[in-house]
DNA sequence: CACGATAGACAACCTCATTGACCATATAGA
DNA sequence: TCTATATGGTCAATGAGGTTGTCTATCGTG
């Protein structure tokens, strides 16, 4: 029993968001300084469900919890940035393999890079047994693919 | 120090986000079935925001972290949905004050009920020692004002 | 071979944000 | 007191990003 009264229910979820948002700031801020200023947040993610052997835009979708439209929106975007290709797949003519360019793959790498940087940071700053203890809790609260992508449209939508 | 190795370094964000959408979701739900079904998951907040003594439009899009117009928007869209009324303040013929209604107050009132209710679910499944150690370390992370409601613009902007 | 399922593209629309311009009012300074 | 500036609110135009609906081309199976 904590002596201390229960802080209100709602911080925490608050408290959430603006962790993760913290992280993602950060994170666009320094790749912004390597390189890649163009990148937005949702991109990275993006990245991670494209993955090094490329995919689909269906696929994309289903992915990231959006339509295939919305995907090949998102796409197209990512192509006139240079950050992706796509070319035709020679067993199956529907397809149209969504693959990550040269400078996809350095973004990849490098987002991949600095978040484990910022979580060493984190580490440093909570101690590595706590910040686990966060990840174990997290992990047990809210279990499954966090892959799920469709974060804004279950923000706006009706 | 741990014997384990350390997970990626994007997890950790991506389960924030999750856990967030997690009770933000749990939290839709509930106040469905309490008679607020076309209720959406930022109005809470933007409740909160308002407060009891109620805001005007400036203010409010201040608080949210979004510009005047779109913070009247989201007025006149709950407005519409009669959880909020806009009076005009006597000492101020300028400000147009936004105040919620009784059936905003109801809830205003049920959302941190619900919201308490959520935390003592997790804080029975964690223990509560887990739980404010994580509240802790969330506070430590990501220090400030959590009301910061521009996640959309921030998720989209260029 | 025909038929249903799948991949992709195009169009129309919606929601929600933005910026810019404009008017009304309050406040401070000459 | 009168004027200049700042502030609150509204309207209009725009853009990003998502959705549904429809259409065509291709694959796989009975």
């Amino acid at each position: 029993m904590s002596s201390e009264p229960a802080p209100p229910g709602f911080e925490l979820p608050l408290r959430l968001l603006l962790a993760f948002r913290t992280i993602i700031d950060e994170l666009h801020e320094r790749i912004a300084h390597e390189g890649h200023p163009d990148l937005r947040p949702m991109h990275g993610f993006v990245f991670q469900a494209i993955g090094p052997q490329g995919t689909t835009a269906v696929e994309l979708g289903r992915r990231l919890g959006v339509s295939k439209q919305a995907a090949g929106k998102t796409v197209e975007n990512l192509e006139q940035l240079g950050y992706v290709e796509r070319g035709s797949d020679p067993a199956d003519a529907r397809r149209k393999v969504v693959r990550l360019t040269d400078r996809g793959v350095d973004c990849l790498v490098r987002s991949a890079r600095i978040f484990d940087e910022l979580r060493a940071e984190w580490s440093e700053a909570l101690g590595e047994e706590q910040l686990r203890r966060i990840e174990d809790g997290l992990r047990r609260l809210a279990p499954g693919d966090p892959f799920r992508l469709d974060t804004p449209r279950w923000f706006g939508a009706p």
